[in-house]
DNA sequence: TAAGATAAGAGGGACAT
DNA sequence: ATGTCAGTCTTATCTTA
């Protein structure tokens, strides 16, 4: 679903035009397709106004509910007072029935030193949202798999904002949003390599089962970052659809494979691009560029000949 | 100055010990 | 559990056009 989002004005091209992909979170404009991929996601509440003509004052009942916040925004305490509804005293056997109820009522919420976790990591979840573009849903997974990850004892030991970027990281995989590893790390200021360790052992333990990355869809992210025309885009689609087929791709870094057809794209259609462009658009370096550069120029003189 | 080549090193998966 | 191996990606440096 794509959404306007009015009175923001395109970075690039002034209109007053952008949208957001409610699929990836990406903002982008509809005049010029500029894709605003970091940052800038508006991070109020996601009140609306439920009037018919769409009034302007926001309301709804009650607070949101999210996984997102540590007892999923429903706390409630039994009251301490011994009386019934109507303020006449609890028999002694009700009265020691809802002592016990109050007991796990309050254990439920945040007093055990699992919730307390689970409120610092929604915390961190909740600045680093504003740092990387997301939507919401995928922050509703994000706050699920790091639930699961405390149910599996996979957080002790561990740093939690580790494991609450790698479970973000894990939501942007699982729903297609292409964010890498770098982008996360960067925004959570945690190291990349900690985040990765993280990711693979949430990957591992709780079998998630992730969709491959895929590099066509980094195409649009890294060409929105350039100026490349859709000619180019084409082909370069084109090249790693081939490189698909032939299982040519295996293995490789879709950030780094997307960035190289797009290379060869660009030196095919005779659009001077340099490879340090590309390279940083794509968050590779231009070694990488060069290497898948090689493969997928081999191949395509080898389709040239059959 | 951009592109290509080369080397060294990191980190992790597969597999054997 | 630990070590080795092939493969990938990164960083750095040097050469070439």
């Amino acid at each position: 679903m794509v959404l306007l989002q009015p009175n923001s004005n395109c970075l690039r091209c002034g209109k007053n035009s952008l949208l957001t992909d409610e699929v990836t979170g990406e903002q982008f404009c509809a005049k010029c397709g500029y894709v605003l991929s970091e940052k800038s996601q508006e991070s109020g509440p996601e009140w609306r106004s439920f009037q018919k003509d769409g009034g302007s004052d926001p309301a709804r009942t009650g607070a949101p509910s999210s996984l997102t916040i540590h007892d999923m925004g429903l706390s409630t305490v039994i009251n301490p007072l011994n009386k019934d509804a109507s303020g006449k005293p609890l028999s002694t056997s009700m009265r020691s029935t809802i002592e016990r109820l109050r007991t796990w009522d309050s254990r439920s919420q945040a007093h055990e030193p699992v919730d307390r976790n689970l409120r610092q990591a929604l915390g961190e979840l909740n600045k680093l949202k504003d740092k990387v573009a997301i939507s919401a849903n995928v922050l509703e997974k994000a706050a699920y798999i790091y639930r699961k990850a405390l149910e599996k004892k996979l957080v002790r030991g561990r740093s939690i904002s580790a494991m609450i970027a790698a479970s973000l990281y894990a939501a942007c995989r699982d729903t297609e949003t292409p964010r890498t590893l770098k982008d996360v790390a960067d925004a959570a200021n945690v190291k990349r390599k900690d985040i990765a360790r993280c990711y693979r052992l949430l990957h591992h333990e709780l079998e998630l089962k992730m969709p491959v990355v895929d590099s066509i869809q980094c195409i649009a992210r890294i060409s929105s970052k350039l100026e490349i025309t859709e000619k180019t885009k084409r082909y370069a689609i084109k090249v790693l659809q081939d490189a698909q087929k032939r299982e040519e791709s295996a293995g490789k870094d879709p950030m780094g494979l997307a960035a190289s057809a797009l290379y060869l794209s660009c030196v095919k259609n005779g659009v001077s691009v340099t490879q340090r462009d590309i390279a940083e658009a794509a968050g590779v370096t231009e070694v990488t560029i060069r290497n898948r550069y090689k493969g997928l120029k081999a191949e395509e003189t080898l389709k040239l000949k059959i």
